[in-house]
DNA sequence: AGTGCGGCCTGTCCGC
DNA sequence: TGCGGACAGGCCGCAC
């Protein structure tokens, strides 16, 4: 299930391959996606030579001569380069071939994901205009978390995970960055003290990049753009461990649906 | 305006 | 062994 670092993964993946190719042909073999493959795509990305490849939170930018590819995907998706043409699998609706005859291949089950094509300032598109901060940029940090926090009584792990506030975090870094913090869940974003945001801030950077280093999250589909699947699984804390001893005191690990999808925490570690 | 929930999908797993 | 049903999960769109 791709998160920020699932996507990062992707991204630095497929780099080396795309960058700077021109793209001869798009095809597109089921535009059913979370929102219609649109036509223009294959119309229009031919003969548009690829520069810089980006993310902002979790979509993947892939940048054109006039306009960008807006990739997500969702919560089953991969992306592969393939060195030449190979029978299509199932599920594997859309590729993008360059002209030096290696394809991007789109590859989403549960077709969550979606391929856009975007002309003019892409960062002004709906999808990510109101995007929240990056967690590895300079705006990240304890007071801004903080002053998000000021007029929001919910749990504090509903607000790490509003896309609006912090991108990038999902259940299971969620989950994973509050119990390294020693912070509940359930506990409201508007009490908790500007310290413990500066050690969840360090946190989540800290998780996400290790996951970053370890290619990612593979619980049941991720793979790589090599196929591979990532290896953080292995250094999960409290994620999918419900009624397993916690790491740091020996306690069980709690499983509460209440909040955002499965929530995994310590009862004893975080208050 | 923050918050929660339905819906979109299909593969997987569980119980009968 | 077969099959229905629950579940997973990002995130938009909507209701409150």
């Amino acid at each position: 299930m791709p998160e920020l670092p699932e996507v990062e993964t992707t991204r630095r993946g497929i780099e080396p391959h795309v960058k700077g190719k021109r793209v001869v042909r798009v095809i597109v073999r089921d535009p059913r996606l979370r929102w219609p493959v649109p036509r223009s795509l294959a119309r229009e990305l031919p003969g548009q030579r690829i520069g810089a490849t980006r993310r902002r939170g979790k979509y993947l930018l892939l940048e054109a001569e006039h306009g960008t590819l807006l990739i997500h995907l969702g919560m089953s998706g991969s992306l592969r380069v393939l060195k030449r043409d190979e029978p299509p699998r199932k599920h594997d609706h859309l590729d993008v071939v360059f002209d030096d005859s290696a394809i991007l291949r789109y590859h989403d089950p549960r077709r969550f994901g979606c391929a856009l094509w975007v002309k003019g300032e892409v960062e002004r598109h709906e999808l990510l205009r109101d995007l929240g901060v990056e967690p590895f940029s300079d705006a990240f940090t304890a007071e801004y978390l903080a002053g998000q926090a000021a007029r929001r009584p919910g749990p504090v792990k509903s607000m790490l995970m509003d896309g609006s506030v912090v991108v990038g975090v999902g259940n299971i870094y969620a989950n994973e960055s509050l119990f390294a913090a020693g912070i509940h869940p359930h506990r409201a974003a508007n009490r908790v003290s500007r310290d413990r945001y500066a050690s969840l801030v360090e946190h989540v950077r800290r998780i996400l990049g290790r996951a970053i280093e370890r290619g990612g999250t593979t619980l049941n589909d991720f793979v790589g753009s090599d196929g591979e699947p990532g290896y953080f699984a292995q250094e999960l804390l409290v994620y999918a461990r419900a009624g397993e001893p916690c790491r740091r005191c020996g306690g069980t690990i709690a499983l509460s649906p209440r909040i955002a999808r499965a929530t995994y925490f310590c009862g004893r570690c975080q208050r």
